[in-house]
DNA sequence: CTGAGAAATTGCCAAATGACAAGAAAGCTA
DNA sequence: TAGCTTTCTTGTCATTTGGCAATTTCTCAG
């Protein structure tokens, strides 16, 4: 929880009274490897911080899935779409390793902008901060060849190393065997 | 203008008096090709709907420039975390033919916003469509290899072989030399 | 600790794409 | 329309990436 809130402050201004009811709003979930905490097709209801682990967030059906963003502790995630417009999701959300959420129904979030407006601006920043991510990776898959890939996303996170390469290969748009075979290249 | 009208009414329920006054708030704007409604590090101040012509989303700078995004008529765009957070722009915003544009202040729209609350639904599809799009085009860089992403993005819009494959090509990830290439096999 | 299943590596070869440069075609402006 | 500029095409060759299958390594439940 601590480290929710430390997330949450360092995106808006808010006192520890208010912090704390909002947090109270949240609840821990722990998850085994492998574990779905939404499926395509189905309307998500939550969104997700991840206090500890990981969440690979993918198209398709395995094995022909393709990974659109692997998320770490201290990141928040959620299929915002499907929230928002309660459509069905076009991913699946799938813990990667033993992971621990805190997790919030998206009625209480809309009740806790309510209460504090100041919050709002944590929801925007939600949005802002997924909708770059995902044009920083546009711009990577058309600029950059399969290489240097790997090694920018090795370079924003070493926790990408803990992936699979079953799982980083889609998501830098390449095969598995090529992936394993650039890595040795780079060593 | 009737387009934008119908753009307007293609997302969102509003009466013919309401749709009026949204409308008044907006004005035309006639580009040569090649001019720039936005560069990048300047801070995004309007919305812009395609009434004629395409404007390409890019950024860099040219000749080494990677296209983002390329819209069409009827086609509502902005660089939508500038005009948020005040921050500077990505992305430059280029009219690539003669282009008709219908623009909006940042701040009039937040006006209609609070006048028509049912406007805000509009806003928030703006959003939503911008995101899917480019979450799209993630999948399709990631999955396909390049003369199938030109199919594919020939079938969503035939306007794109408006666009000269100096743009086109960055677009798809791909060199010009190849995308004429492998344009010549495919007919 | 062990053995089955999953994941990763490797070899071999084919196909796709890139780099660079030259020439052809198309578009624009005076 | 002529002439200039930009864009497009093509040739040659190098490099990257993919496909497939065999083998090795790793993981984890029992």
């Amino acid at each position: 929880m601590i480290r929710l809130a430390n997330y949450i402050r360092s995106l808006i201004d808010i006192n520890d009274a208010d912090l704390r009811v909002i947090l109270s709003n949240f609840s821990k979930k722990k998850l085994k490897k492998g574990t779905f905490i939404l499926k395509h097709g189905q309307v998500a209801s939550s969104y997700y911080f991840i206090a500890s682990g990981a969440i690979r967030i993918f198209s398709g059906d395995e094995p022909k899935d393709k990974t659109l963003w692997i998320a770490f502790e201290n990141e928040f995630i959620a299929e915002l779409p499907s929230i928002k417009f309660l459509t069905p999701s076009s991913f699946s959300f799938q813990a990667i390793e033993e992971t621990t959420l805190i997790t919030i129904e998206s009625g209480k979030m809309d009740r806790l902008y309510e209460e504090f407006p100041q919050f709002q601006a944590f929801g925007r920043q939600i949005w802002e901060k997924a909708f770059l991510k995902v044009v920083d990776n546009v711009t990577l898959l058309q600029t950059e060849n399969a290489t240097e890939r790997y090694k920018k996303a090795v370079l924003k996170t070493d926790y990408i190393q803990r992936v699979s390469l079953k799982y980083l290969s889609s998501y830098l748009g390449i095969t598995q065997t090529s992936l394993s075979r650039l890595r040795k290249k780079i060593k």
